[in-house]
DNA sequence: CTTCTATCTGGAATCGATTCCACAAAAAAA
DNA sequence: TTTTTTTGTGGAATCGATTCCAGATAGAAG
């Protein structure tokens, strides 16, 4: 590996100027600046990265903590931070946490190790210890999904979102609305579009059955398992069904489907999070589409505003949603 | 920020004695590891990643460069090389192209200049100056998706997965099969899966009308225009269709559909890529699943002989397909 | 009792850049 | 012509770790 020892050598100049060159700054001749150019396109030499971050403290490498690798959110969230951070030179360092909150704290010991010039966590779920090792990390820091005060915070609005497709749901006609959701110690997707839900059905002097209300899990099948639980418990069958993910309104439209019976006509059905799936399905899924590409951008800007100019107070930036009516209600 | 000089006066020895402690690496006696260990315990001390490794020579970073981020191709392929890495301690380094060659160039020297341990490429069109600058590199490095000779590769078989294809539609009765492809330039997805489709076709000595072979882009849409494109202009309309994408093959069913024809007794209807939308739309769609983490697992293993062993000769690593038979055919 | 080896320790060099500072030469201002 | 300013250059310190090496001490072997 070649040094810039090396090449002062061989332009016969000093490190010093080698420098200089390399960086456009300070004085520098014609001459000398000729030299170490010509000597710089023979040799093919390329600057060390690590020892020049050394010396000044910036490493252009923000790292970006993920709950899941290889989700449709987290792609869709990586994609708008890299738009924005590749213009301006710098590199995302992935960690990847498989949802182990342990992990979390790992990482952010990891990445301050390697002293990258920022990180954006996007959770799921937050505790107290992360919390504390938030506070006192002394890095350019943003949080995506979910709120630590303090911070700058980029968020979607769960709750709204939810209630706005009740409310969509009552629009239409359709009175009788099941709910199928995940764990509520998933703040945004568990408890935040639950409560929506709830609130939204109370608000309109809507009963809920409590077996019209399902936990599952993040996939398809579990939305398929959730219907049939609705279904077969139900006094009064619902003639709607929200689910907080698209895969499970897929998975509960498939049963209704497979049941014999026609969405939206006999039971309607909505879906949140914008997949691409929901606009393939038949019939197309109405779903709420968090722009979470709009999230990563707002998330990589704000970052960027701290390293540039060093304000750490708290922010919040709430990523409008859309919703997209399909006709599956 | 605290140095190991900071910590070793704390703990009243030398520097040597405290890098020995986080090592555990040489003779240290429990005294002093103690008296380290406290210190470090107290203060919260994080050693600096980046003057490790500039000594040491090993930042434990891997360099993904990528074609485009937020597809599922990409994320599948990380997700596996992350499973790989994670495990022993290596951290992904991103670096999106964005379809854009030259980038492709400047990140690989980017990377280099930040002594990244070991460089995986997943590109879809490789030129000639890029396989130039791959081979004076010098870095641990596996190349995915395409083939460069004399390194280490990690492919997938898109000549015999197409054919293989076509072969079970013929297998399954049908004789007129239209293709959708994409450019050329592509080889992978382009060349290669068109030519083993015109090659399966000509080993069954059944005839390819021209209009029955369009080209289309990486879309929905497109497979959709493409499927107009053939019906419009065919003599004899075709009673099944490949696509190489899932998106163009659900583009396609989409337009089949809405003439109100059925698939697959009018037209049947395959895909490639195994994409989870190809499973929930309906009729469920007949695709290829590439293993993608598959790949991405071996190119990390492959990554990692090199590190660790240093056997930089040519290596070819095929990855299984599995055909999924779904109702489209 | 001497010699050898194992254990322990820290000074100093090193990795490859940047940057402060001192100094020299040339150009501009007085 | 003298003084000041601008321009150009390189030596040496620095960033924060690792690691070579020399030296000290203690215990084991002869």
């Amino acid at each position: 590996m070649l040094t810039i020892k090396e090449i002062a050598e061989r332009a016969n100049v000093s490190r010093t100027t080698v420098s200089r060159v390399i960086n456009n700054a300070g004085y520098v001749s014609e001459e000398a600046k000729r030299k170490v150019l010509k000597v710089i396109e023979e040799t093919g030499y390329i600057p060390s990265e690590n020892a020049k971050s050394l010396r000044t403290k910036k490493t252009k490498v923000i790292g970006v903590i993920l709950p899941k690798i290889s989700t449709e959110t987290s792609s869709r969230l990586v994609k708008g931070l890299d738009e924005i951070f590749a213009k301006e030179g710098y590199q995302i360092l992935l960690a990847n946490t498989n949802l182990n909150p342990e992990k979390e704290i790992e990482y952010l010991k990891l990445l301050k190790s390697r002293h990258v010039d920022g990180i954006i966590l996007s959770a799921t779920n937050i505790n107290q210890s992360l919390v504390e090792e938030i506070y006192q990390l002394k890095i350019p820091f943003v949080m995506v999904g979910q709120h630590i005060s303090g911070m700058a915070n980029v968020l979607f609005d769960d709750y709204q979102a939810s209630k706005d497709m009740i409310q969509f749901f009552i629009h239409k006609g359709y009175q009788n609305i099941a709910f199928i959701g995940v764990t509520e110690e998933d703040r945004s997707v568990g408890y935040l579009r639950k409560l929506g839900y709830l609130d939204a059905m109370k608000e309109n002097q809507l009963a809920v059955e409590e077996s019209w209300v399902q936990t599952g899990i993040f996939n398809v099948d579990s939305g398929y398992e959730c219907m049939k639980t609705i279904m077969a418990t139900t006094k009064r069958t619902p003639d709607a069904v929200l689910a907080v993910t698209d895969r499970l309104a897929i998975g509960a439209s498939q049963y209704i489907k497979d049941k014999g019976l026609c969405i939206p006509k006999d039971i309607a059905v909505a879906g949140m999070g914008g997949s691409e799936l929901a606009r393939h399905i038949s019939p197309p899924l109405t779903t709420i589409d968090f722009s979470v590409e709009e999230a990563g951008r707002e998330a990589a800007s704000l970052l960027l505003e701290q390293i540039n100019g060093g304000n750490y107070h708290e922010t919040i930036k709430t990523i409008k949603y859309r919703l997209l009516e399909r006709s599956s209600i």
